[in-house]
DNA sequence: ATCAAGATTACCT
DNA sequence: GGTAATCTTGATA
């Protein structure tokens, strides 16, 4: 049902791929039932020129993952609780990466709602608050940085589409600056799909 | 050794 | 509209 695509997607230009990534599906299949949500929300994370990438100063420690080949998890925990996923890009030895900002859930919906219960502590949650957030995501789809530097995977945690469906087309595409960063705010690298409600800020729609 | 910042979220008025 | 929560990381000494 849902084709895991092939290695090349991933060596697209980092700001094409964020764009192409729109309309795709992020899938994991490490539990007992699959888990799928249609992505609509991205952002573009440049080493070069961009003072918001974790990359913009160098390899260190934390972001070496996005210096490694593309297709792979750079997954990091910030604000002393929430952990944020990206697709790494670019070249070895370039850092990029891809934030998945938000997905609108598919499959599996009831295990991702178990699964932002268990972690926000919250007594209710909807469908339009699974994962309309990078954070968000990351708890429905049981992400941290236990998979950090994780290869893409049909067996695990893959980006995959559907045959015989059409890309989203030009003019249902959104573009507006990145969200939650003070530096590179000039920059227009966060993509979503125009109107629709899983996205994490309804803003600039 | 110390410290400020952080690709967020939930809760408050 | 505003801000507390919470702790790893990277920078500076």
């Amino acid at each position: 049902m849902y084709r895991p695509l092939k290695k090349s997607f991933f060596h697209q230009e980092t700001l094409l791929l964020a764009r192409n990534l729109l309309g795709k599906y992020l899938i994991s299949k490490k539990g007992s039932l699959p888990l799928v949500g249609k992505i609509v929300e991205t952002e573009a994370y440049l080493q070069n020129g961009d003072p918001a990438c974790h990359a913009y100063k160098g390899k260190t420690r934390r972001n070496e993952v996005m210096f490694g080949p593309p297709g792979h998890l750079y997954i990091y925990f910030t604000y002393g609780m929430h952990f944020c996923m990206n697709l790494v890009t670019e070249p070895e030895n370039t850092a990029g990466a891809v934030l998945i900002r938000a997905v609108e859930p598919l499959e599996g919906v009831s295990e991702l709602i178990h699964n932002r219960l268990l972690r926000s502590g919250l007594k209710k949650i909807d469908n339009f608050n699974i994962a309309n957030g990078p954070a968000k995501l990351c708890q429905a789809f049981n992400l941290s940085t236990m998979e950090n530097g994780l290869k893409l995977s049909p067996n695990g945690v893959y980006i995959g589409y559907k045959l015989n469906e059409k890309d989203i087309d030009e003019k249902e595409i959104g573009i507006s600056p990145r969200i939650g960063i003070s530096a590179g705010i000039d920059l227009p690298w966060r993509f979503y799909i125009k109107n629709n409600p899983f996205v994490s800020k309804t803003t600039n729609q």
